[in-house]
DNA sequence: GCCAACGTTGGC
DNA sequence: GCCAACGTTGGC
């Protein structure tokens, strides 16, 4: 099994979102790199959810339900999307701060490429992550 | 194929 | 609101 994670605008959607609709369609990806990461994706994989600008943080665990297929919001280009449903929030939220304050999580891609919206996880980093939002 | 200009994302 | 990082586009 891989670990992954994913980045959303609360206001766009929100893990709250998520837990409401139980699982949703993960699209619009316009970025080749985190297209490849969503193909990447089996069935059964465990994804973080991070809040990007208002929160900053690690907020909640998915998990991929259907691997990928054609974008059906993309009007030109080759663009995948995949379906994940909620797994639960952590207790507490991990922020980008903790994270970039921990020795263990220094070699993130969150950290070292901010721009990246989908990208893949240690094992180590995922059970760390769990461990300080409450989990486990 | 290189590089400048420009656009977008996301942290601060 | 600004800026850094990085991706994309287009001229040459």
């Amino acid at each position: 099994m891989n670990h992954w994670l994913v980045k959303s605008e609360p206001f766009k959607y929100s893990f709250q979102n998520l837990l409401r609709d139980k699982k949703t369609i993960w699209d619009g990806v316009r970025n080749y790199q985190a297209r490849n990461h969503l193909r990447a994706m089996k069935v059964g994989d465990a994804v973080l959810f991070y809040h990007s600008n208002e929160d900053k943080a690690v907020v909640g665990v998915a998990e991929v339900v259907k691997t990928a297929y054609p974008d059906p919001t993309a009007k030109e280009g080759d663009w995948s999307v995949v379906e994940i449903k909620c797994v639960e929030a952590l207790q507490e939220p991990v922020t980008l701060a903790s994270i970039k304050a921990n020795p263990d999580l220094q070699n993130m891609a969150l950290i070292k490429q901010s721009r990246l919206s989908v990208m893949p996880v240690a094992k180590t980093e995922f059970q760390k992550i769990l461990k300080l939002g409450g989990l486990k």
